[in-house]
This record gives structure tokens, C-alpha cells and sequence, in this order.
DNA sequence: TAGAGATTCGAACGAACGTTCGGTAACCTC
DNA sequence: GAGGTTACCGAACGTTCGTTCGAATCTCTA
């Protein structure tokens, strides 16, 4: 798996240099060459430093000295700080779609399939806590090309769940607004990394268990409550 | 209503000034003098700011720009950036603590004071978007002194929430994690600034009751659905 | 209306920022 | 082991940052 952007940048004919493409490739693949996994090591190191500081926070010094290497050198691996926020953004992103699907593979049955996503997401969560947050906490930081691609992948997720669960809201014969059912799961889902303590809180399965029982239940159970008037209308 | 700190800061007297409080004060108290309305208008303008661009990405001289008033000047107001957001968060926190702890002297039921809680949270996050979003967003910016006063109120709020939810518990006679359920619905409700459009979805009260019947149905309803393994244990 | 304090400003400070450049060392291939 | 590419670095560039200072103006009271 290769992390950087093949059709655009090669090692050996990395950032700048538009010297024509000395491709190292074995067949017609791109390798996970020491290029590709110093680059990782630095994406892991930068999602710890912008998930601690924050994106704008943060500073290249920062980064070269957690990495080891010199300011100058960490431009070898991407061609500027916005650049890096993207990569680790993508990266993150596409990781737990595809996690996802394969996952979504093993069930049909819609409610079972609505857990998987909430099980899925919260693994994938706690066990990458920097680069999630650095995901849900800069979503609105990168602009124009490279923010719009970010943007597209996020709305390829959203309809993901969206269409979950519109198909267990049609299963089940329910009626829900699927936007305000999706977003306010988002939010309980997304919103781990402002509380979350290992030493206190439950692990990724039993949260997500919890929070799928919540959830559903929220969602499943028939509108029964009729809001009480607190005050009688004057 | 004085926004600013009483005890160590005066119109008058007002930052780095040690010469002797002249207080412009009426009686006992101190008033909306022209010094605090003036502070008013810069702590909206800066939550603006804030919030387009976040705590670190926004400068002073954006403040200076958007309030019309000289860079230099601005530092008459408060004594640094760091204030500037202690100031706004400050305010705002305590401002939705009171009109809540008003609303709930309304209703004795525990149900009831939930709802109140969530549609208190919702109108006024939707009413002062700004604010709202600069104090979720920007929730681990301040540091030492500031920060952990700012940290204190939150824990206030978050208790206010864990009791309703604790007396709804016992009053029904129900089993939940507390602490799981007060982070899943602050998810839920903090989240919004993420995605609410006025033009596209329901207003606070709408939204509120929404919510809350997701949320209650939630919890309230026995846990009656068990995992499905979706694999066969190997 | 004189004077004292409140308010505002232009100009500048040092520090930190992201990025670039020319050069050196390490590496791989033949 | 020569030659070309990859990897890396010290030093610096130009810009922007938060903040300060002394002076000018405005406002209110006595």
C-alpha cells in the first residue's frame, strides 16, 4: 500500500522535479520502498504532533525534531505542511472505508450490518486516536483541491451510513429522518476523542455495543413520548 | 450584566494600570459602563473570527481589521490572545449554565428536565453559533490558570447533566452507564456545529425534540436486542 | 473650561513561522 | 569504484505573529 500519490509523485522523481519520471517499480507496481515508509513514519509523528497542538499550532520544527531530521529533509517527503495534513487525512479516511466494506461482507441483515459501522468506526478510532482526531478536528482546514477531495471522501462515508440505515428504516417499516439519524451517530461516535480514557472508559467492542444499543434503540422504538408543554401556552 | 473580571480589573484601572481603582461604580455595583459594552462588541467580533479561523490560525490584526479599531488599541481591552479566549468562553459557558438553572426551576419531572437540558443546549448553541463552536472547538486551547477555571465550569455542566440523567434512572427504575449516556448525548448536541444550515434544517425547538426522543427512547427502553455474532466463534 | 483620566493610534520590537537553496553524504547499479 | 540518483542538512529568506511604547485625542467631571 503505497501512501503517497502515485499518478503525481514518484520516488525518484519525488516533489519539484519535473526531471521525467525514473519510476522505482518492480513490474508495473509501485513498491512499499524506503521512500513510502519513512513518509508513513512521518504522517504517524505529524498526526501525534497536530492531534496534541493542532494543525495551525504546530510547526515544522516541531515535527523535524519528534522526527529526527533535519527541516530542511522533511521537505523531501511532501511538498509543504498543507500537503502533509491531506496525506494523513486521505490516508485515515480511505483505511476505514475500506476496512468497512470488507466488514459490511459478512452480514445482510441491516441492523446487524448498522453495528458493524459503529464497531468498525469506533476500532478504527481507538486504535488511532491521533490521526481520528486530527481527521474530525481539522475537517474544515484544508481548502479549495485538496480540501474538496477530503470533503468527497467524507460524503462517500456519510452516504455509506446513510444508506444503512435507510435500508433497516425500510425493513423495519419505520419512520426517521435519516439525515438527523446519521449526524447525531456521527456525533456520538465522533465525539469519543474529547472524553475517552483507556484506564477508565470501556475498550472499542464493548463501546461500540453500548453505544449501537443506544443508538438503535433510539432509532428502532416507536415515537411513543409526546413532548409534555412545561408551561400551558398563554 | 460585567463581562469582565471584577475583582482584578476595573474600567478605570483596567490592565497593567496598578495606580489605584477609581471605580466607576454606582452604588455597590459595577455597571455596563462604555468599557464593557465596547468588550461586548470585540468578544463577538473575535468569536466570529475565532470560529472562521480558529483560535491559532487567527490573528490580532484580524480582530483589529474586523472591529475597526487599531491593533494596538485593542490591547486596552483585555491583556493578551490567551485572555481573549478565556474571556469568551468564560462568558459563554456561564451565561447557558444560568438560563438553564432558570428553565429547570420550571419542572419537577425527571423526563421533563432532560428535555428542558437538551432544548436549553440547542437554542442557545444555535443562537450564538459562534461562541458555541469556539468553546466546543477550542476546548484543550487554554492551558494552567485559565484553562482549568475553564475546565471547572465544564465539569459543572457535565454534572448538572450526569444528575438529570441520574434521577431519570431512578425514577424509572432503569440501568445505564451515566457517564456513557451524558458523553453520548453531549456528542449529539455538540456536534451540530459541524453541520447545521438554517436553510436546510428544523430550527432549535424542532431539532430539540428530535433529539430528544432519539436520545430518551434511547434510554429508556429496556435493552432487549442482544449482539448477533456475525461470525461463528472459530 | 481646565485638567485628569480613558481611549486610541502609528510604529516598532523580537520571535517564530513555512519554505528554499546550494551543497554534502549515503546509497545503488554497472 | 565511478557515476548518477536519493537522502539529508545548515543557513538563510521574507513574512507574519503577539505584544509594547510613547504620544495624541477624546470624554467627562469638577
Amino acid at each position: 500500500m503505497a501512501l503517497q500519490n502515485v499518478e503525481t509523485r514518484l520516488p525518484g522523481a519525488p516533489l519539484n522535479g519535473r526531471k521525467g519520471r525514473t519510476a522505482l517499480q518492480r513490474g508495473e507496481e509501485v513498491m512499499d520502498s524506503r521512500f513510502d515508509r519513512r513518509l508513513a513514519k512521518l504522517l504517524h509523528h505529524a498526526a501525534q504532533i497536530f492531534c496534541e497542538k493542532g494543525y495551525e499550532g504546530a510547526s515544522m520544527r516541531d515535527l523535524s525534531r519528534a522526527a529526527g531530521m533535519s527541516l530542511a529533509g522533511l521537505y523531501h517527503y511532501f511538498e509543504s505542511k498543507e500537503d502533509l495534513l491531506y496525506l494523513i487525512q486521505k490516508h485515515t479516511f480511505r483505511t476505514i472505508i475500506e476496512r468497512l466494506q470488507e466488514k459490511l461482507k459478512e452480514s445482510k441483515d441491516a441492523e446487524e450490518r448498522v453495528r458493524i459501522f459503529i464497531e468498525n468506526h469506533l476500532e478504527y478510532f481507538l486504535a488511532n486516536k491521533e490521526a481520528m482526531k486530527v481527521l474530525t478536528h481539522e475537517d474544515e482546514t484544508l481548502k479549495n483541491g485538496r480540501g474538496g477531495e477530503i470533503r468527497a471522501i467524507k460524503r462517500e462515508y456519510y452516504k455509506i451510513c446513510l444508506d444503512l440505515l435507510e435500508e433497516l428504516r425500510r425493513e423495519k417499516g419505520l419512520q426517521f429522518s435519516g439525515r438527523l439519524a446519521v449526524l447525531g451517530l456521527f456525533g456520538m461516535i465522533n465525539w469519543i476523542y474529547t472524553w475517552h480514557n483507556p484506564r477508565v472508559d470501556l475498550d472499542a467492542g464493548e463501546l461500540a455495543e453500548e453505544m449501537s444499543n443506544l443508538f438503535l434503540r433510539g432509532v428502532l422504538n416507536p415515537a411513543k413520548t409526546k413532548r409534555k408543554s412545561a408551561k400551558a401556552d398563554a
